[in-house]
Parts: C-alpha cells; structure tokens; sequence
RNA sequence: AGGACCAUAGCUCAGUUGGUUAGAGCGCCACGUUGACAUCGUGGAGGUCGGCGGUUCAAAUCCGCCUGGUCCUACCA
C-alpha cells in the first residue's frame, strides 16, 4: 500500500468494477427496500445538494444491502420542461441565431433531443463518481415510451372521473416565456412602487353624499384601468350606500361600470373604492364572480395593450354585446409604457388626486425573472380537492411518516388550501397533452389519435343519422371506425380513407403538461405502471424518499395524490426531508453570488485559475466578477486540493443533522479527508504485521492457538458497542451520529490505543506464539468489521483494504471476487461485551494519561525514560500493574514501575490521580518550588469550588427528599473522590512548602 | 400579518426521556522526527449554552416574553 491515501487511483476502478459485476441490481431475496431518485434534470449537471442527497441515499441503500434487503435503487432524470426548453433555445438562438419558431415545433423537439443525447449523460457519470449504486439496468426517463403511456393513462382516466378540466381562467402568466406557471413557480420579491389615487367620475349626474362628482381609487396597476369593469365599496360602508348600483363612467374608455357592494373593499384603506377589474387580478376574479361582473381582458400574451378588448362571462363564454373598443393611443405599448401613458393622461384630464410611494410585493417567474401577469387564457386543471382528501390522511394515520416530523404541519397547512393545479404549460418540450379538437373545437381525450378520433366518428356518426338523417354516410363513418379498432397510429391509409369520407382529421391540443404532473408518477411510472409488473409488487411502495424541503409542495405533495389515485398505495412510507446546503457563511449557493463549489473539484480537487474561470465565465453581471474573484481568492488562495469521494460522503453525513440547512464546512472536509488517512493507515500496519503471519484464521484454514489479551477483548468489547451505535443511527436517520461513532472509535480507540497497545506484544520476542496470534487476529477482524461499518458511508476506501484485509480474517478470495458490499452487515454480540476489560483498560490509560500530564506539566521530555511507583489505590490495582507490565512502560516511556506499598514511604514527587491510586513520578531534584506550588494552590482551589457546589446541593433538604436516590448517591461519590483529590494535593503542597 | 425553525468555544456543529466537572472537529498556543500516519502524536488555552422571567430539589434541556437570524404562507385595490 502506498504510505499516503491517494483516493483518485481507487474511486473510479472500484466504481467500474461494481457494475460490471451487477452488483447495483436488486438480490431478489430479502425483504424489499427501495429509493426512487428524485430525478435529475436530465441536461443538468450535479450541484452539492444532488450530491448530499445522493449520498444519504447511497448510505441507506448500501446499509440495506448489507443486511440482506432485496434493494432497489431505481434511477432516472427528468426532462425538465422549461429549463431543458429555455436552455435549447437559447443554444439555438447563440448557434444558429434563430428562434423556435423559426425552427418550428418538430425541428426544435428534435434539437432538444439531440441536445439530451449530447449532455444527458454527464450528471450520470457523476452520479456514478459520488458512489451511487443505483441500478442502471433500470435507468429511466420522464419522457420515454413507458412513461408516456404512463401519463396518457393518468390523465385519461382523471378527466374520466372529472378530476380533469379545461377552462379559461386566470392564471400566473409569463409574458416572456408565453406560459402560464404554477402558483409555485412564482417568486414574490419586495419593492418599492407608487400607488396612484384616481378620480373616477360618477355618471348621470350622480353625486356622493358630500357632494362630489366622482369616487376616488387607488391602483398600483393604472394600466389594467382599461378593464375595469366596476367600482366596490364595502356593503357596510355608510359613506357610499346611497351610491351602490349607480354608475361610474370610466375614464379614458368612457365605459359605463356599475358600483357594487363586496365586502372586498375595506372601508379602512384609501377612500374605502376600489377598482374591479375581474381579468387581470385574482381578487378583482372572485370580486367579479360574486357580483356578476363582465371579464375585461386588455392584454396581448406579450402584456402589450390590446387594440380591442375581449369581454367574456365568468364562464370564459364571449359577450358580443359589450363594447370592445380601446383608446387607440395605447394599442400595441407595453404595460409599463402604457402605464406610464395612462398616468399622463390621467392627470392631463385632472383625475390624478395624488401619488403615494409604497412597498408591496411583486410576483416574477421563477425561471424568466419577467414579472408574472394575472391573464386570461385556456388551461387545463386538476381538480384536487377530491385528490388531497386521501392525501392527507395518508400522513394523518401514519403511512406516510415525514423525518422530522415538523415538515408534517407544512404539508398539512399547505394540503388544507389547496387550489386547483394548472397543468398545461404553453411549451414545445414536454409531454403533449392527450386532448384532440374537431373543427368545432369540441374536445376528445383519449390515449392517442385513433382512440380520440373513434369518439368523433361516434358522436359524428350519431349526428349525421339522427339530426340529418343521413344513415348511409353513418354506415360508413362506422365502418371506418370499426376498421381503426385495434391500431393505435393514424397510418397514411386511414387518413385517405377520412379524407375520402369527408371528415376533417382532429388536431392535438398544442400545450404540453406541467414537468410535475409526471415526475408525480415516479414512484409506480418506473416501475412499469400501468402495467401489474412483478416490480411494481415488489418495491411499490418504495421505502423512503429523500427530498428537500424546496419541493415538498412542488413534487411529494403530488406525488402521494396521484399514486394514491393510481394504485391505492401510498408512495413511499418515509420521507426524509433534508435542508439546503449553503456555503460557509451560510449563503445560498448560487451562480450570480460566485459562492457555488461543484462536488467534483471537491473530490479532483481544482486549480484556482480554473476555479475563477468557472465562478466568473458567463457571469449574468459581469460587473461582479473582480468581488467574485477576490472573494474566492482569499478563500482559496492555492485552489481546492482533492479529497476524493469517500471523505466528501462523510463530510455531507456528518452535517446531516435533522431537518436544517447546511453550511458547507471546508475545514470538516479537510479533516475527513486525514480521516481517511487515518484509516489507510492504521490498515497499513494492520497489514505489515499480519500478512504472511499466521493469525489464528484464515482462507487456508485454522491457525495455531490463540490467546486473547485485556486489550483484545477490550477492543472486541467497544466494537459491539460501536456497531450497535451506528446501526441505531442509521435507523434514527442521524447521519451525523453514525459518522461520528465510526470517527471516534477509528481514531480514538483503535488507532490511539488498540494499536499501541498492539505493538509491546507484537515487538517482544518475549511474547507467547499465541498471544501474539490473538493480537494479530483481532487488529485484523475488529479492522474488517470497522470497513464493513464504514462501507456505506465510504465506499471507497473500505472496498480497497477489505480486499488485503479479509483474507487474513478468512472471509474472501482478495481478488476482488467478491465485495465488501455484499457482505453481512456487523451485529453487535451481547456476550463479547467485556465490562471488566473495559474498566481494566481504562485503569491503565489513566496511568499513562497521568504520567503524560506530569510530563507536561514538569516539563519533561516526553521520550525521556522515567521511573514511577504507583501506591494506595484499590485491590485489583497491584494485579493490573502485574497484568500490564508488557505494555505500560513501553507505552508511558518509563524505564521502571512499581507498587508502592507503603505510601509513607513516597519519595517526593509529581502525582497524579487515578481513581483512589495515585501515580508517584519522584523527581525531588527536578520540581520547581515556587512554580509547583502556586500550581497547586491553583487545582486546590478548584477543587474547593467543586466542593462547594456539591456541598450545597447536599445541604439542601428538599435535594435529598425528593431527587431520586441513584443521583444523590452519584452526588455523594463525586464529593468523595473530589474530597480525595484535594487531600492529595494538600499532601503534596505540604511536602513541597516544608522543602 | 400568521406559522415554522434556529441562537451552545474564534469557525462548523453534537448534547436522547431535565441530574455531565457542557462535548467533537477545525483553528489557536506549547512540545515532539527511529520502523502505520506531520493528511501525525502529546499536552493546553478558550463557553455566565442570545436576554429576561417562570416551573422544579435541580434548566443548555420544560414554559412565557423579548432580541437577533433563516425560511414558508398570506396580503398589500
């Protein structure tokens, strides 16, 4: 092995090699357990929140694995609508310097798949560097031939059960991106505005109670004026009662608006008169469904004004009969422009009262950064209120469990005010929706083409006999239907035939479907729903979902309601809900901000040329990149020096504390990469003593005898206490624990002590055969148990040494025939915990801590050989003295160690305390007087205070009536040793005073 | 406005059902090179657990209020 872990040359040959093994792929025995990835947008490459996550997962599922689970890590990406679409337009437009209409529909869909062919591989390949043992034999893609029969079902099947409509509402609508967005989508940022007070002119010569002409309203939207199709004043509001069902003339259009009253205006704000205008606000919307109000739309799909209004019902019918003309001055401007325009003019007519300066709130599009318009237009929906019922008992009763469970109350509150899903996006890259329209625009859902055109020959055939009593054309129509019965494709034939027989070919709806109503269907879609696969059986429902709290509402909230629909299970009994990881000072990562590591220069390690290429290339605000640049230098001076995979897993789970973000800690990374180190190393001694040794066991066969030492035994003892500890951790979901178990026992007992402990027997010729072979036979087993612990969280690296390690202990070929990751999980065994070994040891590493103490404190070079007496004590101690005689002098550096059994006579010297024993380091000539004592008056002193305390809580006569007796007791003991503590260093001040 | 979460050493974080001399890693200081490891070893300094009040024999831990921070939801005509 080389003398430094170089975790490069191991990570992406083991990697290769578990997979052409098949060793990803479900066992087929054991108890199922399984994880669906959250999938990846497909084009997308792997940011460190992918990265954290999937090796939560991969711990989880390599941990399951281990304990004999048929595991099932199912894979797949997303196509991710809008980005994949925005992202391919914009290498178009750079490329070819077209757009996607000049392209077309198909054109452009077939560049997006190229470009999918291209790319969609990377953030697989990096998947594959961060460890993931995913299956990918069973890779798949939100958008491939299963999972689009997948969606057409679904969706088929809700608007069968009406759980799916088509209607015009309003809806969030981005004038850029010409979409309509979810409500989710939508990012509400503070800023400044003006808030414009307008007159508006009563007419018919009405006037308010105190005489005035006109009522006055207040808008931060001037220009959406041109669609106001009322005025509200509060039903209670004495100051406009008499005025309620008189008229405004609005201004600039010369419209007659009728005021009403809705409890929507608050007598509290502005003059208590309040604009309607039903088309172009959600609450103007409600407002004018309450009171019959007609719909005004005055905006293009740009938010450009209108030449012509559009009126319609609250239906979405049209109204011919109300005036649809505008002002032609405002025809074709922007909404901001006409804004402006429509303030002039306002005050130019003298109906601008005046102009105050507020702050509200604006909604931008999340993914075009273009504030979001209110607007009118044709979408599909999903009805949920039907679908969220079951939803949320699902969490209620417990089958769906959330970890930690507060995210429940979020899911809840969010679940109980659900408003109906818009799902139609008006997007080329996506799932196209199944609905098909006949000239008349009356609609056909169906599963494809032909089904949808049977339906029309039905209902035209119909037609056609009974209202024109044409029973020969209705032959014929069924008979063509009767031919298509069966094929799922319009074939060129068929369409001759239709148009033969007259009948104009149906038209597919032109939107696509929201990213989320498929990836709602993960859980069963990639499992092989609709179909009843054995799959399906085995691993639906899937075991846990990881997910960030980001995309509870976005994805699991749909999720559950849809599977649940769907195949009446629950989609996943857990949900594990992990925060954001941020960087060090706790900013959001973002590529504006120039704070985004990528996991992979984590793992290779990168440059800082690069590194500022990357963080300052393609900057939005170039004017950011000199503080971007001066920033990551002072962070990253020398560039990012690798850690390789392993120690990038244990930094994320050892931040995986429940439920919060996470500040990316560099210095964490450091020290998981030494970890490792560490760890490399000890198995290099492990290996250099035990290979070519006989070590009790091995793949040859039984070995000579063994002895086992108190060290063995006290290793073997902590180990089962480790093993049950991680176990216990991972079933906690405490990532962090489990790391740390593993951290603590690796370094602190095993390396610190167990191997040291290991070298006095290894090294003496002295040792017995046997004894040395049991110290051999436990370095090895203990160090291929702590690899098999260690495996799910480092892969790595507990792979590469298993493969030397466990033929020592018997257990493999160590040709790599077989892997760590198959190999039993370690159980705990109650009978090997040794309590006795464990005290007996501690004994002895409070002897040597002691004597290092004294070292420092003296000032005594720590190589230098001393002699020591240890005296008082309790009866075991002479005997751990005998028992230990191997071990302590090599260990404390002491050229000789004896007990004392007369402690008058102790010589003067340093002493430390260990239980009731004390350690004598004599040292008459060597002790600084005046510095000893003063010293001593320091520790005499505290253990005054530490008396105290106790003293008092003793004295106090409701402590000892009323604490549980085991505490008063422990209170008790620790006076007593505290007492004894200071005994001796009173002892030993009066010795040094009286020199 | 409503709600959630957070506040523990210079930094990043643990701290189970109240009882610890309040912990870890990094950083800092001192010392240390013969055979696993300087990506190391040994020892050390550093905290009135955000503030105030309460419950209790006992509070970092439970309750209330306040301050500061992060986030979510809603509203802002």
């Amino acid at each position: 092995m080389d003398k430094t872990y170089q975790p490069e040359q191991i990570e992406s040959r083991w990697y290769e090699r578990w997979e052409a093994d098949g060793r990803f792929a479900p066992s087929g025995e054991g108890e199922p357990y399984s994880i669906m990835i959250p999938p990846p947008n497909v084009t997308g490459s792997l940011h460190m929140g992918h990265a954290f996550q999937d090796t939560i997962m991969d711990t989880l599922i390599r941990w399951r694995r281990m304990q004999g689970n048929n595991t099932l890590w199912q894979v797949g990406t997303d196509h991710a609508g809008i980005a994949t679409q925005m992202l391919v337009e914009r290498k178009v437009a750079a490329e070819e310097g077209k757009t996607r209409h000049d392209l077309g529909r198909d054109a452009f869909i077939d560049k997006v798949w190229e470009w999918k062919h291209e790319s969609g591989g990377h953030i697989t390949r990096q998947l594959r560097r961060m460890g993931a043992s995913v299956d990918w034999s069973r890779e798949r893609f939100t958008m491939d031939d299963g999972f689009y029969k997948a969606v057409q079902e679904v969706f088929v099947r809700l608007y069968e059960e009406d759980l799916i409509y088509r209607g015009k509402r309003l809806v969030n609508w981005d004038p850029t991106l010409h979409t309509a967005i979810s409500d989710l989508e939508v990012e509400n940022r503070d800023q400044q505005g003006s808030f414009w007070h307008f007159r508006y002119p009563l007419a018919d010569g009405v006037t308010t109670d105190t005489g005035l002409g006109y009522l006055v309203v207040a808008t931060t939207r001037p220009e959406t004026m041109l669609g106001d199709t009322g005025v509200a004043v509060n039903p209670e509001d004495p100051r406009y009662a008499s005025l309620v069902g008189k008229f405004i003339e609005l201004p600039l259009v010369g419209r007659r608006i009728p005021i009403v009253a809705d409890e929507h205006a608050d007598m509290e704000k502005g003059s208590g008169c309040v604009k309607i205008t039903p088309a172009h606000d959600f609450n103007d919307y409600e407002v004018g469904r309450r009171q019959g109000l007609p719909l005004i739309n005055v905006f293009t799909q740009d938010a450009a004004i209108l030449p012509q209004a559009e009126a319609f019902d609250i239906q979405g019918r049209p109204l011919p009969d109300i005036d649809p003309s505008l002002p032609q001055a405002y025809a074709g401007l922007d909404r901001f422009e006409a804004r402006k325009q429509i303030v002039a003019d306002m005050e130019a007519a003298g109906l601008l009262e005046q102009v105050e300066t507020v702050n509200n709130t604006l909604p931008y599009g999340d993914r075009s950064g273009d504030v979001i318009e209110p607007l009118l237009t044709d979408q599909w929906f999903v009805a949920v209120e039907r679908l969220a019922k079951p939803a949320i008992e699902a969490v209620e009763n417990g089958d769906i469990q959330f970890v930690p469970k507060n995210y429940e109350n979020m899911y809840f509150s969010w679940m109980r005010d659900l408003q109906d899903w818009c799902i139609s996006r008006q997007l080329w890259w996506g799932h196209r929706i199944p609905a098909w329209y006949d000239i008349d625009g009356n609609v056909f859902v169906a599963r494809n083409e032909v089904e949808a055109t049977r339906e029309y020959l039905v209902e035209l055939g119909h037609f056609i006999e009974h209202e024109q009593g044409d029973f020969d054309t209705a032959m014929r129509l069924r008979g063509f239907n009767q031919l298509l019965g069966g094929t799922t494709e319009m074939t060129a034939d068929a369409l001759k035939t239709m148009e033969k027989l007259g009948v104009p070919r149906l038209s597919q709806d032109e939107d696509v479907l929201d990213t989320w109503f498929s990836s709602g269907l993960w859980t069963f879609g990639t499992l092989g729903w609709p179909e009843k696969t054995p799959e399906l059986k085995t691993f639906h429902p899937s075991s846990v979902l990881v997910t960030g709290f980001d995309i509870i509402f976005f994805w699991v909230a749909r999720m559950i309601m849809l599977t649940l629909k769907f195949t009446g299970e629950v989609p996943f009994k857990q949900v594990y809900v992990h925060g954001l990881v941020r960087d060090g000072q706790g900013q959001k990562m973002s590529k504006s901000k120039g704070n985004v590591l990528d996991p992979i220069d984590l793992i290779d390690g990168i440059q800082l040329d690069e590194l500022l290429e990357k963080r300052t290339g393609s900057l939005m605000q170039p004017q950011k990149a000199k503080a971007i640049a001066k920033a990551t230098r002072d962070e990253f001076p020398e560039g990012i020096e690798p850690h390789g995979t392993d120690a990038l897993r244990f930094t994320f789970l050892s931040q995986a504390t429940t439920g919060r973000d996470i500040k990316f800690d560099m210095g964490r990374l450091d020290g998981y990469r030494n970890f490792c180190n560490k760890l490399w190393n000890a198995s290099r001694y492990v290996l250099m003593n035990a290979e070519g040794e006989d070590c009790g066991v091995s793949l040859e066969g039984q070995g000579g005898d063994v002895e086992l030492s108190l060290a063995d035994r006290w290793i073997v003892s902590r180990l089962q206490q480790t093993e049950a500890q991680v176990t216990r951790a991972l079933e906690e979901f405490r990532f962090d624990h489990a790391s740390q178990a593993l951290y603590e026992f690796v370094w602190n007992e095993y390396c610190d002590w167990y191997l040291e402990l290991s070298k006095p027997v290894l090294w003496d010729d002295n040792a017995s055969p046997s004894a040395k072979r049991g110290t051999r036979r436990t370095l090895v087993r203990v160090l291929e148990a702590i690899l098999r612990l260690a495996h799910p969280m480092m892969p790595y690296i507990s792979e590469e040494i298993w493969q030397r390690v466990a033929p020592l202990a018997g257990k493999a070929a160590g040709d790599g025939s077989e892997s760590i990751m198959n190999q039993p999980w370690p159980v705990a065994e109650q009978e090997k915990i040794d309590e006795q070994a464990t005290r007996d040891i501690e004994w002895l590493k409070g002897v040597i801590v002691a004597v290092r103490n004294i070292r420092a404190e003296m000032n005594i070079a720590p190589g230098k050989p001393l002699d020591v007496l240890l005296t008082k004590g309790g009866p075991d101690d002479p005997a751990r003295l005998e028992a230990n005689r191997r071990v302590l002098p090599k260990l404390a550096k002491l050229a000789s160690v004896d007990w004392l059994y007369d402690p008058q006579q102790a010589p003067l010297s340093a002493t430390q305390l260990v239980g009731e024993m004390e350690v004598l380091v004599p040292m008459a000539d060597l002790i600084d007087k005046d510095a000893e004592l003063a010293r001593l008056a320091r520790e005499i002193d505290k253990q005054d205070k530490l008396i105290g305390g106790i003293e008092k809580k003793l004295g106090n006569e409701s402590f000892i009536a009323k604490a549980p007796d085991a505490v008063v007791e422990k209170e008790r003991t620790k006076l007593a040793d505290f007492q004894a503590a200071r005994r001796l260093l009173v002892e030993q001040h009066d010795k040094i005073a009286a020199l």
